[in-house]
DNA sequence: GCCGTTTTCGGCCCGACTGTTTTCAGTCG
């Protein structure tokens, strides 16, 4: 779970990673142009964003400022763009929940003329750079906001400076010891701004866990917060542990090799820095009040906001020790906490899978009875991206198809890439006709899965394919890809994709948007469209399993399958191992809602190509 | 600033830990 307080950095992550684009210059550039379309759902949050974190610097009404953190939200998990929205007479933003009157008008405004005044207020009396100060572990923002009205310091090199001056020791609220922490706390804060992909915590984790079980006064063990809901990337770890003696494990976990430092230790929690880059936080429980603890630390903060409200409604308290009723407004009577489910059905509610604790669909799913039934790893059938030595694989075709039958894969689609990826080596039509002559003996070798003809075919610059129309309508699965040309404007990128789908030989277009997540941020493409094209046209559209890029993320999947697009989970692998990544794929999925319904590479081949409508 | 089975005002989630403070504010998750 992110504190409050901490969303401030992650905005500034956010802002710092392409999430502004060019002609749209937020700060210190050129104003802001008026546009009609094209603002993004992203930079409208980003926004809003930017007002909390510059409220709470001034120490403003905390409901004021989770006001624009939950407006914010609202817009960022919004399925549809915002300018389709409100394209839409139809449609009321205040029928957003977190949306009110105030917002409703400012976003307007902001969308439609890229004018924000309360911001630009905001921005006259406390310089942007100010909010880089709550990158310091332990600087909050009254902390910050007194250095900076006390002291001016703007940027963490003058921060940096006075500390080494003794100036911060001073100032009163502050001493020797503070100032010390936040001098050590300097390098982190220049450092520790990215979140690290979930498969990388993933391997941290079973390392973690390996150690720690080893010690014996340990009885359940689990790992919560955004790790546990399967997010993207992970900011920290939050381990759990119910166990007899509870210094003990603590002492254990101490031990972990490549701890650096204790943050803190007490009598039920400890927190460590490991590696130089991630914090990772131990809560020791009791029995009774691990599943309320699992609960409370596996969020997210708004699921569980929502959560306690409910409890309130009904006279009871909830927080990480368990359910209990409220007699004379104080806690009184413990009455569940052993299972998460126990905490959920004390609430009238179904246990919720992880991926779905987002308050963004799931209460609404649990009143009308229908939570989805979530897509699990042992349904997919087929795995229909992935590349060999032809291009710019690492294996031979032989390798793969072994890897992919030892996994019990029934058939894969051998797709490299197209001539245009030149530094891939890509095929052009002969040398794939010669590679699928391969296929079609390697499939009367093989038994017992299915090699598919595929390729990936770039989609031009200009528009059009990368292969002719002859080349495509003999292959069996037909990828579509942009890999050039990523900076188009919006128009161009969209058009370029809608063409591709049009085209009749064309079953999917891979990795949407083209981002990589922490280092390219997606490219302008008005996605409401082609998801609306995929549909016409009876196509599907790639959540590409990749840890990098897992493209589509989350509430785009919740889109398509809104609007009834199949999705294809693919690896993209480029060696035997990468088609392990499956289970990234599943993971967001899950956190889109998918069903394996939703997903067409859980049926059969043949029967996959009844849903789809392609020459 | 938002919201409403406590409905147009008065609430808005909760606890652990640290440091500076001698009873609590700030930070964090």
């Amino acid at each position: 779970m992110r504190a409050a307080s901490n969303d401030a950095a992650a905005t500034l992550f956010r802002a710092e990673h392409g999430v502004c684009r060019a002609g749209r210059t937020r700060r210190g550039g050129p104003p802001r142009e008026a546009y009609s379309i094209g603002m993004t759902n992203s930079e409208v949050a980003t926004a809003l964003e930017q007002v909390a974190d510059l409220l709470e610097f001034q120490g403003a009404n905390p409901f004021r400022i989770r006001a624009y953190r939950n407006g914010a939200r609202a817009i960022r998990d919004l399925p549809q763009q915002i300018t389709t929205l409100l394209a839409d007479p139809a449609v009321q933003l205040t029928n957003l929940r977190g949306i009110g009157n105030d917002l409703a008008q400012k976003i307007t405004e902001f969308v439609q003329t890229g004018r924000f005044a309360m911001l630009d207020e905001l921005l006259e009396s406390i310089p942007a750079s100010v909010l880089t100060l709550l990158r310091v572990p332990g600087l909050g923002p009254k902390k910050a906001a007194a250095l900076y009205n006390q002291l001016g310091i703007e940027t963490l090199d003058q921060l940096r400076e006075a500390c080494v001056q003794g100036q911060i020791r001073k100032l009163k609220g502050f001493a020797e010891t503070t100032e010390q922490a936040i001098l050590s706390g300097l390098d982190l804060a220049v450092q520790a701004d990215q979140r690290i992909y979930w498969a990388e915590a993933d391997g941290i984790v079973q390392d973690l866990l390996a150690h720690m079980k080893s010690s014996s006064s340990i009885r359940q063990i689990e790992v919560a917060g955004s790790f546990r809901r399967g997010r993207e990337t992970v900011g920290d770890l939050d381990l759990l542990v119910e166990a007899a003696r509870p210094q003990t494990v603590m002492n254990r976990f101490g031990a972990y090799p490549d701890v650096d430092c204790v943050l803190a230790r007490g009598d039920t929690k400890m927190s460590v820095r490991w590696d130089g880059r991630l914090q990772i936080d131990l809560r020791v429980v009791p029995h009774d009040a691990f599943g309320a603890a699992l609960q409370y630390f596996t969020g997210s903060k708004d699921h569980n906001v929502v959560l306690r409200g409910r409890a309130r409604q009904r006279g009871l308290k909830i927080n990480e020790w368990g359910v209990f009723q409220v007699h004379e407004g104080r806690p009184d009577k413990w009455i569940a906490g052993k299972t998460e489910a126990d905490v959920y059905a004390v609430l009238e509610l179904p246990w919720f899978p992880p991926e779905l604790r987002e308050a963004r669909d799931e209460f609404h799913w649990a009143e009308t009875h229908t939570l989805p039934d979530l897509i699990r790893s042992d349904a997919i059938q087929g795995d229909l991206h992935m590349h060999t030595t032809a291009s710019d694989g690492r294996a031979s075709l032989q390798e793969m198809v072994d890897a992919a039958k030892a996994r019990g894969l029934k058939y894969i689609a051998i797709t490299d890439h197209s001539k245009r990826v030149s530094m891939a080596h890509g095929l052009d039509g002969d040398r794939l006709r010669s590679q699928w002559k391969d296929i079609d003996q390697c499939n009367r070798r093989v038994t017992g899965i299915k090699v598919l003809k595929g390729v990936e075919c770039d989609i031009l610059e200009k528009g059009g394919m990368d292969l002719p129309d002859d080349v495509l309508s003999e292959a069996d699965w037909v990828i579509a890809s942009v890999h050039y040309g990523q900076n188009q404007s919006r128009d161009q990128i969209t058009k370029r994709i809608i063409g591709a789908l049009r085209n009749p030989h064309v079953s999917i277009v891979a990795h949407p948007s083209g981002r990589l997540i922490n280092r390219r941020a997606p490219y302008e493409l008005d996605m409401d469209a082609v998801i609306n094209v995929a549909r016409q046209e009876g196509k599907f559209l790639e959540l590409n399993a990749n840890p990098a890029r897992l493209d589509l993320d989350d509430t785009t999947c919740a889109a398509a399958r809104q609007a009834g697009v199949p999705i294809v989970i693919s690896t993209d692998a480029h060696h035997p191992d990468g088609l392990d990544a499956m289970r990234y794929g599943i993971q967001q999925a899950r956190r889109g809602g998918l069903t394996a319904d939703d997903v067409a590479n859980t049926r059969s081949w043949s029967a996959l190509q009844k849903l789809l409508r392609r020459k």
